[in-house]
DNA sequence: TTGAAAGCGCTAACAG
DNA sequence: CTGTTAGCGCTTTCAA
């Protein structure tokens, strides 16, 4: 930054005055336009660390979460989450710390360490989770998960409202007899889908037959098994709505080896939108797709409402988001 | 860190002395417990900043990458870097740029400002990239990626290898007429693939037959087609060398239109192990798996080679490291 | 064995 | 409008 000065012939503050676009310092623009033709000439880049240790500010967010790869599209909140913090020049710095408590501790304060301006927690699966006290020493948020007590703002995608969504599609194609293929662990996500399924039912006048509602594992062969329980009821479905998308491959799988033409024979619908899978069997699925971009987006939008805004921002009980989760027809249904 | 002295009831450059643990200063176990203690006591944090400012070096590195979604299964080259990463102490400052060549510049450019150790440049496919030229300001390794001149260290899959042992896999089942559905994009993965196929096939003295392959889009929709093709030649092949999985998933829903049972009467062999396609499918596809956390895992290895010993680690020319795709086996041939 | 002191590169009073 | 100056929190040389 001397040398700038030094080759625009003005003083290293004046550097920094028209480097960052100080209001109260009017610099000519004659002697703005020096300055910058001194920064391009000598390629110079401004230290970001200097900076950060002098304004405490780094522009950077700490991006903590369990697995980033398990479930493949959820990676999008992480890439929801860059744009947008890109979109306002800041940087993630990212720590995957695979679900042990004591790492998250420890990644936590390595962020802390380098100074982020504040930190999002985000989760593979909707869960409650209790996050490193730590944490708290800045702005944070919660993404695709929350606290028991909801201390810290978070941002969840609506099962109740999409349970019942995919449940109204069938209904409005004519079935009544509708078979839920749901996952046998009561995470909130099979909790708020069943929720969603009742009302759905409830609101077109169907009672409810615990029979047409069968658990198992969330995985491919779990939606084999639960469709085959389905189809052997004396009286089966016409249609079924999966818990998720690996469920409803194990019914498409099923299906086939009971003969039956989906949509012609029974119809399903997915939960999840996993592209790779949804989009390209046969027929495409018809699904619900989870905002976990949105989410990603959300939550750094909020977190950097905190930074840069915390009292106007914070509401107290901390904020709990929920979004929608978009229909996405395709042919199963 | 003077609160921390004064409490210890020593200079602040001791407390420094202990917690960097540094040689030449020979603290006694007494004074570093009273040291030890205070930290603990105020819950001090050492500021990375203001010790990356006067180090030089802030245990950070640059993931450049252009998507980190598309391929889901390639977030695991950002899993294997991230867990490398953190297994020394560093950690990962990411920025997915989505392929416009200016942003990339930026996005180094935000790096070097935040003063990185070291930049690692991933791409989701493999192939050629021009990389921004100020990256290389810093230590850098290139990810399923490489130039044209190999003038940057760099780890990708062994295309031709992964090829040649997919089709030997189908030869040892006795299959003499092999089809190649291939994507018809001349990407480095197609072309080393083919080279791949026609090398298996010579090794087993087989003539290579332009018929047996077809090439279509490297999607679904392309499996499908390239089936087709293939099994409508007058002497239509026993097996299919699928280029990815998607693909292979083609090529199953149009096994299914045909009325032919996988693997009995047909063998299909995929790329790319996407768990989500290749395991719950029915039956369970057979496939070689890319190295993606391999190669995460090797590029940030040898990036804090090239960070921490310079000159005994650089080569000339600059490494190209290729790693195997191992063949994973389950029920399609 | 420990301490004083000089910066790392920058921001932002405060003065002029 | 521009320059002087005092740190931000740390590492590290040099001296005691």
């Amino acid at each position: 930054m001397n040398d700038v000065a030094r080759l625009a012939g003005v003083s290293q503050t004046t550097v920094s005055f028209v480097l960052n676009d100080v209001e109260g310092a009017n610099i000519p623009p004659e002697t703005k336009d020096r300055v910058l033709a001194a920064v391009k000439e000598l390629d110079y880049r401004p230290n970001a660390l200097a900076r950060g240790l002098r304004s405490s500010q780094t522009h950077t967010i700490g991006f903590v979460t369990d697995r980033i790869a398990i479930t493949p599209y959820a990676v999008r909140t992480l890439e929801g989450a860059q744009d947008l913090a890109w979109a306002n020049g800041y940087l993630l710095l990212l720590v995957n710390t695979g679900g042990d408590q004591r790492l998250k501790q420890i990644a936590v304060d390595m962020m802390l360490e380098r100074q982020v301006d504040g930190i999002i927690y985000a989760t593979m699966y909707h869960r409650p989770v209790k996050p490193p006290a730590n944490m708290l020493e800045v702005p944070a948020v919660l993404i695709n998960c929350y606290t028991d007590d909801h201390s810290i703002a978070s941002v969840v995608p609506d099962e109740v409202l999409g349970g019942r969504t995919a449940v109204e599609t069938l209904l409005q194609k004519g079935h009544r007899r509708i078979g839920f293929a749901l996952d046998s662990n009561p995470v909130p996500a099979a909790v708020g889908r069943l929720v969603g399924y009742k009302q759905a039912l409830a609101a077109s006048n169907i009672p409810f037959d615990p029979n047409l509602v069968q658990t198992a594992e969330s995985i491919a062969s779990g939606g084999y098994q639960a469709t085959m329980a389905l189809m052997s009821l004396p009286d089966p479905p016409t249609a079924i709505f999966c818990y998720n998308d690996r469920m409803a491959l194990g019914a498409y799988n099923a299906l086939r080896d009971l003969n039956l033409a989906i949509p012609d024979d029974i119809a399903v619908i997915g939960f999840d939108n996993q592209e790779l899978i949804a989009a390209d069997i046969a027929p495409p699925l018809t699904t619900m797709a989870l905002p976990h971009y949105e989410m990603g987006q959300w939550g750094v939008q909020y977190l950097l409402q905190l930074i840069e805004n915390p009292e106007q921002t914070q509401q107290n009980p901390p904020i709990q988001h929920i979004l929608p989760c978009p229909l996405i027809e395709r042919a199963s249904v």
